[in-house]
DNA sequence: CAATTTCGATAGTAATACTATTATTTTTGT
DNA sequence: ACAAAAATAATAGTATTACTATCGAAATTG
């Protein structure tokens, strides 16, 4: 579907990028799964969405909890991608990781270089929904077939980012992973439970606080 | 049960700490969910280990997600009395705040005071299962039902503090949110994901971080 | 000790998360 | 262009879950 996205083929059973119906799986499914929400999301509503049947999804993702695995998947590949996009031919890595930081805080913004049509509506799944993907008895099975490689990959990148601008300071991967999760939270809140927060959907500030936090712990 | 930890009477359909079967409920019912995770906890599971029926526990609370609800907001509960402990009689600000956030963030000691029996397996539980609490379609009910209360004012609480200390940081709220829910999920990444973290079970650095980032972050 | 509440036992329902089967359509290799 | 293979639609069926309802027995309370 899209240019150079890689997910985790141990996440579907056949390749739903592969086939007519493995796209509109996708793409319906994205939006059904962000009116509805993980617990509401049914394949037999996806199947009466896409015309087809519960019997043709199960062909292609083993269950819901798959399918939405492979969504944020999904995700953090773009973010991957456009992580790249961000660093390369930029020489200070300072300035290389405050591009990152934009890229893993701020939000999506369809004139961004590598903006991806799909990237809003799966980060509003990643917001609202990975902390059901990720906190599940089966979490380690999956970590070991390698589903959150995606992710890692990019806490680890940017964490070493962070150890060539500050080799001093002793939490670079905490501070990477808890910038990326706040974000998510923080935007959560902004919307539910907004005396949480100082951030609004008017008023961004999950990136300036990121930048904020950055500059303030890093010896430079 | 306890002293005069307070949970929302909109939790629960009849106070499960009014009767023995109630009592029964709870405890039984935390080392359940601890064991099973959410989504595998049932009250018919529930009910046969405490030799009772579905009918019963369905007296005292609308469904599981409610039990989940109940558990979490009494873990809230307990931190906030802590809290209060650990900064009556404090008079320097400046302590009070760091008091506050080796509470908020460090690992539950049968030594502090104020200590409650089930609070390390409920911090477990809040680890594990809170974000499945929260990300559900039902938040905003909820919240206007007062549901989140204890939560919300602990970080206003110490939001405040921060204020008092630093009149210029423009983020009290977003700050103080971050590092309590930086906590859960650091301690989560230690056990499942420990690549994505600084921290380990045996060599806990949350508390650790969490002061560093208050001390630069603020000016004092 | 009568009245009320609470509980246990049992039954039942709608929805969910699948699995299985088979006939039809679509795709593919030659 | 056509036979073989693969994919899909349609349908049926199962075990489990998340409840609701009823009703007699036991415990509590006023």
């Amino acid at each position: 579907m899209n240019i150079s996205i890689q997910v985790s083929a141990t996440l579907y059973l056949k390749d739903p990028t592969s086939s007519e119906i493995g796209l509109k799986i996708l793409t319906e499914g994205i939006q059904l799964m962000q009116d509805l929400g993980f617990e509401a999301f049914t394949f037999k509503k996806l199947a009466q969405n896409i015309q087809s049947t519960e019997a043709t999804i199960y062909r292609y993702f083993e269950n819901k909890h798959y399918f939405l695995l492979y969504l944020i998947n999904w995700y953090w590949g773009i973010i991957s991608y456009r992580l790249l996009l961000a660093t390369t031919n930029v020489t200070d890595k300072r300035q290389q990781l405050t591009n990152s930081i934009a890229v893993l805080t701020g939000l999506p913004d369809s004139s961004h270089p590598g903006y991806i049509a799909e990237e809003m509506k799966l980060k509003q799944i990643v917001i609202h929904e990975s902390g059901k993907a990720l906190h599940t008895k089966m979490v380690d099975d999956e970590n070991q077939n390698g589903i959150y490689l995606n992710y890692k990959s990019i806490v680890s990148t940017v964490a070493e980012l962070v150890k060539t601008i500050d080799p001093s300071f002793p939490y670079p991967e905490m501070l990477i992973s808890n910038l990326i999760e706040n974000a998510n939270h923080q935007r959560f809140f902004s919307v539910h439970l907004p005396r949480l927060t100082n951030t609004t959907p008017e008023q961004d500030a999950v990136e300036a606080f990121s930048h904020l936090i950055i500059q303030k712990v890093l010896q430079s």
